[in-house]
DNA sequence: CTGTCCATGTAAGGCGTTACATGATTGT
DNA sequence: ACAATCATGTAACGCCTTACATGGACAG
């Protein structure tokens, strides 16, 4: 239940309308969280009903209502309570190890295929984090909070790493089918590999 | 849709009951795609339907009814057809990255806490894998398939590096939080810590 | 006699996705 | 004239989880 605490989050930064949630996470935590629209303004319907947001129509001349909905002290309390729980791991499915598992069924080029196609888009989001890495470096920041810009990066530097520690698996499992190389690596060279 | 893959892949082995596969998936794939029984006894009669199995009920004298599953030549060949086919890359949600893009709301103990939690986690997992490795590498293996074993192992390794790449971000965070140094680091810096 | 293993399922609910629907304003 | 932006939602479906229900055999 991470997405009515992530739409805590934002509300707690300021005020927003369904539309500008949308917007905020599509800027920013979409690389952990997606949400899409619908699921977002059935959410905020809820957080309103349980007293954790507050809803306010704004009407405009000429155009349709807006709902602006601002945190309460409810909502900031259960935010906070959140946060500071460790949650329990949860499981990521991944379907390109399922592939590989059961990838006795394909030969060696069909399995580098979806391997390589697997490795570009990993070099691919590198390309973007390291994008959006520089140009938050590269911005001046002088009135934010630096310890909260400080934390927001932490999730950038986090999909940095893990895209970047996909290469060494791909590249050695790609290296070892093309040799045909099936001996099980030791525990050491794993690690050595991965370092 | 890797469940219905997942399924046919177990099939292909052997054929099976659905208490069988529940306990396939249990001791072997549950790291990247766990599935629960309910799941799968409602997967395996949409696959008969589509005729991708077939169903063998087989009687047995004073107790219930078994029901034998069997992977027909649609299935092999739908199952080959999707273990050939890069899949979209699916956004896993990580709730930890969440309370750290808003932990700005956390005290450094609070925040602190939650990382460590998520550290001894990963320690866990590691140490988990680690276990199942060695298992996997002091067996004989005379009669299996080299390269199946080799492909089943590569996912050990995928899990293994994923929580191993986990610890230098973790220790990083922590240390960083610990010493109120908000600055962000260099690429290079970055690079060189996750190397 | 209680629990675990074998073996089958149903029911209900939660979370997420895709598609559809409306309607004014602003930019190309 | 057409698309994009702003702004709201509904409907339906898909996948997964949790809990419930049944029932014999066998071990401690």
């Amino acid at each position: 239940m991470s997405l009515r605490h992530a739409i805590l989050g934002f509300l707690s930064f300021q005020p927003c309308s369904g539309y500008d949630l949308k917007r905020a996470f599509d800027s920013s935590v979409q690389h952990f969280w997606p949400a899409n629209q619908s699921q977002i303004y059935r959410t905020m319907a809820e957080l309103d009903e349980q007293g954790y947001v507050e809803k306010e129509v704004v009407a405009r001349k000429e155009r349709l209502d807006m709902k602006v909905y601002r945190i309460t002290d409810a909502g900031r309390e259960e935010l906070r309570r959140w946060l500071r729980t460790p949650q329990p791991p949860q499981d990521n499915r991944e379907p390109l190890l399922i592939q590989v598992y059961f990838g006795g069924h394909l030969t060696d080029s069909e399995l580098l295929h979806v391997l390589k196609h697997t490795r570009d888009e990993a070099c691919e989001r590198i390309r973007v984090y390291t994008a959006i890495y520089e140009t938050v470096m590269s911005q001046p920041r002088s009135i934010d909070d630096p310890r909260a810009v400080f934390l927001a990066t932490l999730t950038l530097e986090y999909g940095l790493i893990g895209a970047r520690a996909l290469l060494p698996w791909l590249d050695s499992a790609i290296e070892r089918i093309r040799a045909g190389d099936y001996t099980l690596k030791s525990l050491s060279q794993l690690i050595g590999a991965a370092s």
